[in-house]
RNA sequence: GGGGAGUUACCGAAGCGGUCAAACGGGGCAGACUGUAAAUCUGCUGGCUCUGCCUUCGCAGGUUCGAAUCCUGCACUCCCCA
């Protein structure tokens, strides 16, 4: 099967410029595609998976993947699918962004390849020189605005203009769109880069770009999108209510990340599942069949949650949020080392107490929870104890009075103490 | 400037001399149920060295054996009239 018709299957194109004939352009010979990518935060989230896993495909198919971050473009604002005129970032902070998303895009694509390796550019390299007077002769002749003004990128924004309070767009964001193009003919003309995808919002970006390169270069590029990645009730994939799902481990943990998928809706799992894996279409189908006959087995979420979790966290961070997931929801807690405890309940709180008072004091079940914070005071300990609530390693606690000693360590020095279904907290020893 | 109403625990709101750590509702916490969802049901919900003691009812004083409840002053909020 063509990677064009894997795609058309899995629902991943939204428009393409040759409906008819890119199938067997690429088919042709190898390629090299690119997509773009946001540097206003430092580090990628769940929203940037769609382009990642894009390029991935395409490099998995032979074509070769170029990821460009946009260090010029992030700091105009596109204006696409926005409705209100961007904040501006400083240099440095976009600077600061633009290497912390190089660090992750490495999980998605291969560098080293020996045939098409994939390639991170930063936009800033070939736009930054540009003089003002030079960008206007050079590319901005190329621009005719009755075109631009067609956008709607622009037209959406510009039809607001006598709304009280959101009022139109600045100069500045109307000029976004050519650096983006620019942008498709620098890397056609270094790199030999005919395609451009992107999430549906870039439409009108790509297309621009397209039309440059035909009036620059007398070219024909190609462009095709990918649709907006929603939830059936209409909400974006990748909110919490903590916020914004991430790809770094350092603020959203494997465990996290992977319990977000594993709650993904039923109704959502089928999507995504053809969205954002790569696994077979017999798989997905028969993943479909187990969901509407077993919907309480969740297979389609576990199955999600694996893979994603896999190719952002690895092997090893899958391991963990697994391991992770058994005990969060009641497996006991014994003869586990202080390192595994501790890379498990990464997103629990921890206190240390002196290990003295494990044997000397009088060190009771209600004065833990009081230490670990999980009550606010010994009556509330106390009412959590008396009403079941309260576990030491996963194992319910009855007695008030429960002297807690070295022999409740769930490893060397730590001890796990859970109040209620989810709240954690860890005490360690020393 | 004049007149009136109010200020209670996390929030809303009862209580108007002892039986008030203070009804009720919401929220929160725990339990049961459950598919790690929603709903539902049950219990708890000031602190402590816990059959008792301590601190809470805008703030400060006072009356009384005894005050969230009565009196005085102060602060703030709201409403009506100018």
């Amino acid at each position: 099967m063509s990677l064009l018709s894997d795609l058309r299957w899995r629902g991943l194109i939204h428009q393409t410029t040759h409906d008819e004939g890119m199938d067997a352009w690429l088919a042709e010979k190898p390629r090299t595609v690119y997509a773009g990518f946001d540097p206003t935060a430092s580090s990628l989230h769940v929203g940037s998976l769609m382009g990642l896993l894009m390029l991935r495909r395409f490099q998995k198919s032979g074509h070769r993947p170029i990821a460009v971050v946009g260090g010029a473009t992030g700091m105009i604002g596109d204006p696409s699918g926005k409705s209100d005129e961007r904040n501006l970032l400083s240099k440095e902070q976009l600077q600061e962004n633009v290497e912390g998303l190089g660090k992750q895009m490495a999980r998605f694509l291969d560098f080293e390849d020996q045939q098409n390796p994939a390639l991170l550019v930063n936009n800033f390299d070939w736009t930054g020189h540009w003089t003002y007077l030079d960008f206007l002769r050079d590319i901005g002749k190329n621009f005719p605005v009755n075109v631009m003004l067609s956008k709607d990128s622009v037209k959406s924004r510009l039809g607001r203009g006598d709304d009280v309070g959101s009022a139109g767009m600045s100069y500045t964001e109307f000029s976004y769109m050519l650096l983006q193009a620019y942008d498709f003919v620098h890397l056609f003309d270094k790199y030999g880069c005919e395609l451009q995808a992107g999430g549906s919002d870039q439409w009108g970006n790509i297309t621009a770009g397209i039309d440059l390169a035909r009036r620059m270069r007398s070219v024909q590029l190609y462009g095709l999108t990918w649709p907006l990645l929603t939830k059936t009730d209409g909400t974006k994939m990748g909110k919490t209510e903590s916020g914004a799902v991430w790809l770094d481990a350092e603020r959203t943990s494997p465990y996290q990340f992977y319990q977000y998928w594993i709650n993904v809706d039923d109704a959502d799992a089928g999507n995504c599942l053809r969205l954002l894996t790569e696994l077979t279409h017999e798989e997905i189908e028969l993943l479909d069949i187990a969901r509407v006959n077993h919907p309480d087995k969740r297979d389609s979420q576990r199955r999600l949650a694996e893979e994603l979790t896999r190719v952002i966290h690895s092997e090893a961070g899958l391991a963990t949020a697994q391991k992770a997931t058994e005990i969060f929801f009641g497996a006991e807690i014994s003869d586990l080392s202080d390192a595994q405890l501790t890379e498990i309940f990464t997103d629990v709180p921890s206190k240390t107490v002196a290990r003295a008072r494990l044997s000397d004091e009088m060190f009771t079940i209600i004065e833990a929870l009081v230490e670990s914070g999980l009550a606010k005071s010994k009556g509330e300990a106390r009412r959590t104890v008396e009403q079941g609530g309260a576990y030491v390693n996963n194992r319910r606690i009855t007695g008030i009075d429960t002297q807690l000693t070295a022999d409740h360590l769930a490893s060397e020095t730590v001890m796990v103490l859970r109040s209620g279904k989810k709240k954690y907290a860890l005490l360690r020893f020393e």
